[in-house]
DNA sequence: CTACATCCTAGAGCGCGCTCTAAGTCAAGA
DNA sequence: TCTTGACTTAGAGCGCGCTCTAGGATGTAG
């Protein structure tokens, strides 16, 4: 299952995932990282698992998950097999808000493009009037 | 094309909208709203038409347009026709941006449901070990 | 050994979008 | 006249999700 290879500084997960040092320490002192193992007992070293986590904890927010709900996703991910039926309640949940906002974002999608072709008309007529 | 039938007080318009007094108001003095006209020069007195463009600016909203973008366009809107192709830009830019948006839920979604299917199966496989 | 980059922690600060407070005005009904 | 309650303003406060700072420790190349 695990498949860690490199042992990786904290710059080159930033580079691999996009966050910032910041970031990565921020969502470790929170608890969305595990505890990364040091090397001297002070500096990260990382595992290609540790990125694909963080990976992952970023598209659960680019679909709106709360950093509160990612902490109790990570818990529950930490305890084991044991909280998968929860894990699933959980992204359950955020499939269907999901599609609800892609519905609602449909909908209003609908709506500016109704505004583009009736302004751009506008616009149109209004450069007709004033040529010669 | 003014349709202003009723002169409403905030309240009715918090309920018609959803929007709180607080925030009526507090998009009034950011300029998402005009400056309501006043009865007996204090309390503000909405037309018809006005809660049609809250509504509006609340689908602004909901697409993820940012707050300062929505003043630009408020501030556009209230400067007449000559500003029509300028907003027809904001929403072209807006339309691609939710667009990308959609994709990238749309992706995700797939991810979760993938993870629903098989952390599913698996709990299934959980109870029937623990079955007799 | 020195210089320099990289890393560390704890905690403060920030931008956004509201949300609420305090203190006051005003109008209508008993 | 008095009370009640809806409304007003200016400005403070808040929750979220980072983002940055200060001050210090560590690792690596020359």
């Amino acid at each position: 299952m695990n498949t860690q290879t490199e042992h990786l500084t904290i710059q080159q997960v930033a580079d691999a995932t996009g966050l910032t040092e910041h970031t990565l320490r921020y969502y470790e002192r929170i608890g969305l990282i595990h505890p990364i193992p040091r090397a001297g007992n002070t500096h990260r070293r990382y595992t290609t698992d540790d990125i694909g986590w963080i990976q992952f904890l970023m598209k659960l927010r680019a679909t709106g998950m709360s950093i509160q709900d990612m902490q109790r996703y990570a818990a529950l991910q930490r305890q084991g097999d044991e909280t998968l039926a929860e894990r699933v309640t959980m992204l359950r949940t955020l499939e269907q808000e999901v599609v609800a906002h892609m519905a609602e974002l449909e909908e209003h999608l609908k709506l500016i493009r109704y505004k583009i072709d009736l302004y751009g008309a506008a616009v149109e007529a209004q450069k007709e009037c004033a040529a010669p």
